[in-house]
DNA sequence: TGGCGACTGGTCAAATTTGACTACGAGGAT
DNA sequence: ATCCTCGTAGTCAAATTTGACCAGTCGCCA
């Protein structure tokens, strides 16, 4: 999976009807041009996919407001939030390796409810354990680790960032049962999108 | 940059010459499936793009030797060997968080002599703080990170994972300079292939 | 009043990646 | 003899991603 179909999903959830600039503009404003590489192609292309698979409704063509060519107006259907939070499940519990993924995930963990976050990512925390051991047992055959040279390396690496990784899912698991945030059906949300016409502070 | 040309650039030079096959196979043994997502159809597009952009010499097809197909078998060329270098050198100084990049790179880095080798990993230490910064600058705007609610998490996670990085990125680096594993120029290179008919004992 | 640059909203071709499929021979089971 | 399956080596179409480009409009400065 990557992390575009997911972040495109969620901006346009955010402002319930959106178009490609709206998103691209909110990726940028959540800094996820660092992190993920949604570049205006891929945006574009995931809108159109998505609306041809039935996830988004494609509203026709507004006159654009202020100048450039008309825009489209997306919005979410019923199977595209299923969707949504299909993929926000799966980006919040399984270890792909994909930063990217998890970071998104992470942007939109207060749309599920306070217990559903903390339970998935427990699941995280199991899915790097087996990860951790499918590595060791992988690089640590018969004849003992001696043999592999700098190769151990690797896995050594791996191990690393595994145990890093669960420490700091850990901590938000704490930060999460003991209250922090607004999570869904706590009242108003914490939103994060920019409004009509507002202009980006962290604009390049 | 994705880690498949690296791959397939060291796998190819290692053997000294090699069919895809055989490419595809070292990547299993060396367990870059579990990493890297090197599908065979990208192991023998990257072989034949890299062929026709002049950084590999495709011998003429033999006929193969236990059934199946005839093989194409590749050999670096000159320049493909500079574009190895050039490869193996950013993918152990640059931080873009992709770990399959970083554990190619890793497994290749005793083809550099040992002090470089120290040098770029120095270099990779110097991207982490920069990035590291970056992500605290960004998230840290005028207001105080108070605003940030959740989304305050990303970035928590970045620098959570930034730290680690450096932090086994420094290990290794004392670890080389202690004198551990043979680099170029030491005596008998470290060899990770599987030999003509060696089965693999890792397979799937 | 016209030129310039920036912003808006997007398109497009080319490169890459994915996943499923093919074809061939060996070796054993039937 | 025939069938079936496995390993070998690779192809191919479809999906995705990338990076470059395009065409309006606005403000503004001279």
């Amino acid at each position: 999976m990557s992390a575009i179909r997911l972040l495109v999903l969620g901006a346009v959830k955010q402002h319930g009807r959106a178009h490609g600039y709206q998103v691209r503009n909110d990726l940028e404003y959540w800094g996820a041009h660092e992190w993920s590489h949604a570049k205006p192609g891929s945006i574009y292309h995931a809108l159109k996919q998505m609306a041809k698979q039935g996830l988004l409704h494609a509203h026709e063509v507004a006159p654009s407001a202020v100048g450039g060519p008309p825009r489209v107006e997306y919005e979410l259907t019923e199977s595209g939030t299923e969707e949504y939070f299909a993929l926000l499940r799966e980006a919040l519990t399984t270890y792909d390796q994909k930063m990217d993924v998890l970071s998104a995930g992470i942007g939109f963990i207060v749309d599920l409810p306070r217990k559903e976050a903390a339970e998935l990512l427990r699941r995280r925390v199991r899915a790097l354990d087996e990860w951790r051991t499918a590595v060791t047992e992988y690089y640590t055959p018969e004849g003992g680790p001696g043999q592999l040279g700098h190769i151990g390396e690797i896995m050594h690496m791996w191990v690393h960032s595994a145990d890093a990784g669960k420490e700091w899912t850990l901590g938000l698991i704490e930060r999460i049962e003991g209250g922090a945030y607004v999570f869904a059906g706590e009242g108003d949300p914490f939103v994060g999108v920019l409004a009509e016409g507002e202009e980006n502070p962290y604009a390049t």
